[in-house]
DNA sequence: GTTGAGCGTT
């Protein structure tokens, strides 16, 4: 019969031998532009396919025929499923979806879509690495029998992993809990946010006690006699010259001041105590007292700064790639001479190398040679020479000791006892 | 050889 016919003629999903396809993705239906993002065999599409266009995504929908209503895409650990068998994803166009009240950032705060973003707008919309925010995480509830490899397996799906471990007693023994890191922040606040079915058991993943202490680097200012004619964009576009900016936030009830987050937080870092002019408007430029509601605007510089210690990773241990630990180019004067870290020789700073070194706490590793950081900390010569410098480098944050941690792959295979585990083959990547 | 909230070497 023909039923039959057709039944025989449907190959289910899971032995499907289908040519990869691509998959039409854009932020928004309107999108002129849309990014053809490649299936898995079976005509499944992995989320971190998705993520690697659109870091931070955690979905996606899409407009169906019938009803012209939008519709979720089925999401099941880290796989999206087409929404039809037989026409697969069909020709729609999907958009992706960002966790709500997400870090998706300003740019969707644009109330004109039609001017198109600068450069570097779209630079840091479209960069994969936010570099430094990443944290070890914790997994919680793993099965005794789980291994590396299989929590590997599991967490790749949801991006780019950098560092696996199991901890294990002496008999080599899992405690049942592990840590994992990823090397993309959004992927790492993705997972997070959901619970995950490992090996039958259910399991959580946080960030570890040992971590909550480092409330990641401030990146963030205070932004003081703003008037209630500036907007965000205004603002923004007048910070981005010192480097990404991730936020711009201004208080509702006008209050006269703002916060600004950039993207690195040794650019906020110099920018502390400068006074800077915005459209003929002279405004201050304070830490954001990440804390509770200290006023404190003239302080001697005794403001605690959160430890330091993410910022700049001696060891590179989450970087196997070479990621891109040079900063953001393009927008400071001069000054691209190294790249390295650690102790640097004065910086050409005009009125006085004294000054400089006096800045410079050298054996923090305080990277001068960042232009975006330079132009900073060129800004605030002025307040420097006021008296006004506060230097919240100096404090000894001890930015080593801990910081490197148990991290990394293992270095040596050497490190995978009691028969079980298997760090086996496909590790060349990883080491 | 067991167990099921927790928090990572050396």
């Amino acid at each position: 019969m023909q039923e039959d016919n057709l039944k025989q003629e449907f190959i289910p999903l899971t032995t499907a031998k289908m040519s990869v396809s691509y998959v039409k993705i854009a932020e928004d239906e309107n999108e002129e532009e849309p990014i053809e993002i490649p299936t898995e065999e079976n005509g499944t599409l992995f989320l971190s396919s998705v993520t690697a266009q659109f870091p931070g995504a955690c979905g996606l929908k899409y407009r169906n025929d019938e009803t012209h209503t939008m519709r979720g895409v089925k999401l099941v650990e880290g796989v999206l499923y087409p929404p039809d068998q037989e026409e697969m994803w069909k020709n729609y166009l999907y958009v992706v979806v960002f966790p709500k009240g997400s870090k998706s950032g300003v740019r969707n705060d644009f109330p004109d879509n039609k001017r198109k973003m600068e450069d570097e707008d779209v630079q840091s919309t479209r960069s994969k690495r936010p570099a430094q925010k990443c944290s070890d995480l914790i997994v919680l509830g793993l099965p005794w029998k789980i291994t590396e490899d299989d929590l590997k397996e599991y967490f790749a799906k949801y991006g780019e992993l950098v560092m696996v471990l199991i901890k294990r007693d002496d008999t080599g023994k899992s405690r049942g809990y592990g840590f994992i890191r990823f090397s993309s922040y959004e992927v790492q606040e993705m997972v997070i946010s959901q619970r995950h079915i490992i090996g039958e058991r259910w399991c959580d993943v946080k960030i570890p006690h040992s971590k909550e202490q480092k409330p990641m680097v401030s990146a963030k200012i205070f932004l003081g006699r703003i008037t209630e004619k500036m907007t965000k964009q205004e603002i923004q576009e007048y910070f981005e010259q010192f480097g990404d900016v991730d936020d711009v936030y201004i208080p509702v009830p006008f209050r006269a001041f703002a916060f600004v987050t950039f993207r690195d937080s040794n650019v906020a870092a110099a920018l502390i105590g400068q006074d800077h002019v915005i459209s003929g408007v002279s405004v201050y430029i304070n830490t954001a007292d990440p804390k509770g509601s200290k006023e404190s605007a003239h302080r001697g510089g005794n403001d605690r700064w959160p430890n330091q210690q993410q910022g700049f990773n001696p060891r590179g241990m989450h970087d196997q790639r070479g990621q891109d630990q040079r900063f953001y180019g393009g927008s400071g004067p001069t000054q691209r001479g190294g790249n390295g870290y650690g102790p640097q020789p004065q910086p050409p700073m005009p009125g006085g190398p004294n000054a400089a070194a006096n800045y410079q706490n050298p054996s923090q590793g305080f990277n001068m040679m960042n232009p975006a950081v330079l132009a900073a900390a060129l800004g605030s010569w002025n307040s420097m020479l006021n008296g006004m410098f506060t230097d919240p480098m100096m404090q000894g944050a001890g930015a080593g000791a801990r910081g490197g941690g148990a991290a990394g792959w293992p270095a040596n295979p050497d490190q995978k006892r009691e028969g079980s585990q298997s760090w086996g083959n496909k590790e060349e990547k990883w080491s």
